[in-house]
RNA sequence: GGGCCGUUAGCUCAGUCGGUAGAGCACCUGACUUUUAAUCAGGGUGUCGCAGGUUCGAUUCCUGCACGGCCUACCA
């Protein structure tokens, strides 16, 4: 701490001796003509004689390296496109200017006019007439070889792991232009995007811990959303026929390698289509996704290669978890006897979790982690899908399908259920099996139901296929990265005090 | 919630079988007109995460706590 303050000390006194020659070391602006990446593109062409050599070019940007030479000093520039280095000779500034650049220290931001040249090595460098000091830099930057290696800082601190790491940004590019492309690929396709509460007094959609607050001018408890589906299902209703949504939704669950209390969800609805068109829309969106931003559908993800191109694997949810676990649930069509199988294999049981649920933990314990390649499960028991459509043949089971890629679960889609007598009918049994299911203190006011929901549903909704994309694991994927802490910017931390 | 591991200078890391610490970068002083991890000569700037315990003495051993990482659990 003292080796900080001291640094802090000496830079507070450059910037009272920059003061003293009466230059303000935090200005208003500067009128920069080009980025560092188009300072260097312009001089290739100059090169190539397709341009003019232009008198001066004026870049702005960091300070991210210092090498005096006694009477030159070679500095590095950078601003968000790339990195310029800057030549400064006593000779051209003269005395009083140049002397000016002893009180410069690395992570200085500054302005400078000049025109460019090859140095000996080859380097393009601006030879710099003239320099501004447009933010002076209180704290060093970490090391320039090593980069900023703690964990911790890295997202406590996420702009110096920005700075110091140059493998940071370029994710972040990343991440925003899949989101763009995820946009194009249904906005070409006639989606309308739209954008509905986060603050909810019914957090319906899942079923997930909710995030509670409170509205103090209507004195009433509202929630953080844990998911999209109850709203755009009412602009279904409403005659929106293809509608989607990306937002942020909260779940005040466990923080992990795979999860974050909030997280970026897309969801898509189709009318007049199902989960079968769901399916096909999912493939053709990441695929499409992938191309356009990584320009492959193969990618790395730790140990493994994961090609994205279509057609993905289809394997019923019955089918993975027999194959898996040796376990077919229909040979036990109530909880105590799936309870009683599982409890056999010895596996250790929570006794209150009903039938979907213990589903649930066959699937995440000996199927999810075997996915690796983009694998459909298709069809699931009604129980774990309280809003889905029943399959057409088999009462007992919905239209619905998971997505996982790399062991993950990255999409969820079904046929919706638009009977609105059926859906009171799944609440209402939702309802008893999670008062049962003894939830958390705070949650033992259970879930409402959401009768405006209802009440749209009565109103009538046409058949229509869902679709909810993790867009944070989906960028995963595409980056490789196996932390979702990675591909967040500022990802949930335990709040430090010091 | 449980298990394992980590926390030492601004950053990246060594280290002390228990005698209050050291290297590179960064920083400060000086030299240097083509450097780019510049080089050369000097300079060590620290609550060794926090609090207890054991001990003549703890950064080191023990216990607890905090924060983080990984695993696990939880999680439509």
């Amino acid at each position: 701490m003292a080796r900080l303050e001291q640094i802090t000390r000496q830079r507070l006194e450059k910037l009272e001796r920059l003061r003293g020659r009466g230059i303000e070391p935090y200005p208003h602006s500067y009128h920069r003509t080009h980025t560092c990446e188009e300072a260097l593109k312009l001089f290739q062409r100059m090169e190539a004689g397709e341009v003019p050599t232009p008198q001066e070019l004026r870049l702005a940007g960091r300070i991210t390296s210092i090498r005096f030479m006694g009477k030159i000093a070679f500095f590095d520039l950078r601003d968000g496109s790339g990195k310029v280095q800057l030549f400064f000779s006593r000779e051209r500034l003269g005395d009083g200017k140049y002397e000016l650049l002893r009180d410069l220290d690395i992570g200085d931001i500054i302005g400078v006019a000049g025109s460019l040249f090859r140095t000996k090595t080859g380097e393009v460098t601006l030879d710099v007439a003239d320099f501004t000091v447009l933010c002076k830099s209180l704290k060093p930057l970490p090391e320039k070889w090593h980069g900023l290696v703690d964990v911790e800082k890295r997202y406590r601190r996420r702009y110096l792991d920005l700075i110091a790491n140059e493998e940071t940004k370029p994710l972040f590019v990343a991440r925003s232009r899949i989101v763009s492309a995820v946009r194009e690929f249904l906005v070409q396709r006639g989606f309308i995007e739209v954008e509905t509460p986060v603050l909810q007094s019914v957090a319906g959609g899942a079923l997930a811990r909710r995030f509670k607050t409170h509205h103090e001018a209507l004195d009433e408890d509202l929630y953080l959303r844990i998911a999209l589906e109850l709203h755009l299902k009412r602009l279904v209703v409403g005659g929106f026929d293809k509608v989607f949504e990306i937002g942020r939704v909260f779940r005040n669950e466990g923080i992990s390698t795979k999860h974050n209390p909030e997280f970026t969800m897309l969801e898509v609805y189709e009318a007049y289509a199902d989960y079968s068109d769901m399916m096909g829309l999912v493939e053709g969106m990441v695929c499409y996704v992938a191309r356009e931003t990584i320009g492959s559908t193969r990618v790395k993800f730790g140990n493994d290669t994961i090609d994205l191109s279509p057609p993905w694997r289809r394997v019923t949810l019955r089918e993975a978890v027999k194959e898996r676990s040796g376990i077919d649930f229909e040979d036990y069509p109530d909880v105590d006897s799936l309870r009683h199988k599982m409890e056999e294999m010895g596996m250790e049981v929570d006794p209150t979790k009903d039938r979907g649920r213990l589903v649930d933990e066959l699937i995440s314990t000996f199927v999810e982690p075997h996915l690796i390649q983009p694998t459909f499960l298709v069809d699931y028991p009604v129980e774990m899908s309280p809003l889905a459509k029943r399959k057409r043949d088999n009462p007992g089971m919905v239209e619905r399908f998971e997505l996982f890629i790399g062991g993950m679960e990255v999409a969820n889609a079904f046929t919706e259920l638009n009977d609105p007598l059926e859906q009171r009918e799944r609440f209402r049994k939702q309802q008893e099996t999670q008062t049962s299911a003894a939830r958390s203190v705070e949650d033992t006011e259970a879930e409402v139901i959401d009768e405006d929901f209802l009440l749209a549903l009565e109103y009538g909704m046409p058949p229509t296929g869902g679709l909810g994309v993790g867009i944070d694991r989906l960028v995963m994927v595409l980056c490789g990265k196996q932390s979702i802490r990675e591909v967040i910017l500022f990802p949930q931390l335990k709040t430090k005090g010091d």
